[in-house]
DNA sequence: GCCAACGTTGGC
DNA sequence: GCCAACGTTGGC
């Protein structure tokens, strides 16, 4: 089982909205950078578990926990006429870009900020407290991942969630 | 709202 | 294949 982190931007789609979700999941779609895509497509793996980040927020942070529920699927909205996300280049042969689906787990007790991340050393290989990452899914070790649930008011030992 | 950093596009 | 222009991200 492999940890991640993804960001949105909470103006757009926030923990609360995941939370809040049917299911408290939803599909996740929108990605449109390669390296994004590409640990959507060959990375995540139903069971992984996901740091949820605030981008663009005051303050920035880590807010919540989820998980993956679906595996990589064509991302529908990259056919979409009009829509925002779509790609005129991609067909639904070789479709471009792809989706997850993912399920809000819980919230952190404290948010771990930006602030936060960065000030914690045992953090500083993370993509998101490195200067330009733009990156909206990154991979997240073990270690790092204990050390934010800490951070977050969890122990690290605490079971994040029991799957059904 | 500013703007640095980055990824993508497209002319050549 | 280079690289300038452009659009986007995201912290501040």
């Amino acid at each position: 089982m492999a940890h991640w982190l993804i960001k949105s931007e909470p103006d757009e789609f926030s923990f609360d909205d995941l939370w809040q979700a049917r299911g408290r999941r939803t599909m996740w779609d929108g990605v449109r950078n390669y390296q994004a895509r590409n640990y959507l497509r060959d990375g995540m793996k139903v069971g992984d578990q996901v740091l949820y980040y605030h981008s663009n927020a005051d303050p920035a942070g880590v807010v919540g926990l989820a998980e993956v529920v679906r595996e990589a699927y064509p991302d529908p909205t990259q056919f979409e006429r009009g829509h925002a996300h779509e790609d005129p280049k991609s067909t639904r042969e070789a479709p471009r870009w792809v989706a997850v689906d993912v399920r809000a787990v819980r919230r952190l007790p404290r948010v771990v900020t930006l602030a936060d991340l960065k000030a914690e050393p045992a953090l500083a290989g993370m993509a998101v407290v490195q200067r330009g990452t733009r990156l909206s899914v990154t991979p997240v070790t073990p270690a790092e991942w204990a050390v934010v649930l800490a951070l977050g008011g969890l122990r690290a030992k605490q079971p994040v969630a029991k799957r059904k």
